[in-house]
DNA sequence: ACAGATTGACTACAAATGTAGTAGACTACG
DNA sequence: CGTAGTCTACTACATTTGTAGTCAATCTGT
């Protein structure tokens, strides 16, 4: 298994604008995160060191700044997280959560057709 | 909205419980968490403390025991988990989130016929 | 009524997390 | 070449979480 680290609620923030726009410097990473959080610019900057420390990150130099690269794929963080979620909410019984989350969900034509898909291929 | 406590990983095994069955002393949970995890009982008393802090948990007193109950619905608590991990993996992509849920599920015939059968309601 | 068992209250403490400040190195512009 | 700005490294600190210990009050069995 690709052991992916742990990334916190506020760590995702920062790994998605990676992964969407990586090599990127740390303070694109802050001004893209200025947009939709109020952040201050060093909160960024601690968190992309976090990340580098638990190996979600690398960086390369470019001058005296640092470019940024995810270390670990979003599948792998997307997987990892959604096993986890689903062991610590729906514990044993996912059939019928996933079902009640269906339920709860408003979806449109092309997501239902999209999921039974994926039924099928499952079935 | 009835804005539900924020939950731990931990605390939620402990949720689980009291919602499969209260009302339950706090050795009761300690005795049933017991078989599934290596937590001592202070630890599981700990966190019916907390949870009665944050609000997740009432209790009414029983003799020298507390008998406890869940002071927030158990639909409430996975509406409100599903929520922050849809927006925090998802970015708030509710049909890409139960697509990667639905994919990762060992879902057996059944399972699969009556999520079908939900979407087919749906659709 | 008393001793032993049980309970909740209070306390402890390290790791992770959210949120930043300071210092010293390096760059870029004039 | 020096000064201002920028960058990373290091440090700080409160809160939350995981994990539990101690202690005084209370219940229970004899």
């Amino acid at each position: 298994m690709p052991d992916v680290p742990n990334i916190s609620d506020a760590e995702w923030r920062v790994m998605r604008i990676v992964w969407d726009h990586a090599p990127i410097t740390g303070s694109d990473v802050a001004a893209r995160l200025a947009s939709e959080t109020d952040w201050s610019p060093r909160t960024v900057k601690t968190m992309l060191a976090r990340l580098v420390d638990k190996g979600a990150l690398t960086f390369s130099e470019d001058g005296n700044r640092y470019l940024y690269r995810p270390a670990v794929s979003r599948d792998a963080c997307v997987h990892d997280a959604s096993r986890s979620f689903l062991d610590r909410v729906f514990s044993g019984d996912r059939s019928s959560m996933l079902a009640q989350l269906v339920k709860q969900s408003r979806l449109n034509a092309d997501d239902i057709a999209e999921l039974k898909r994926i039924l099928d291929e499952k079935g």
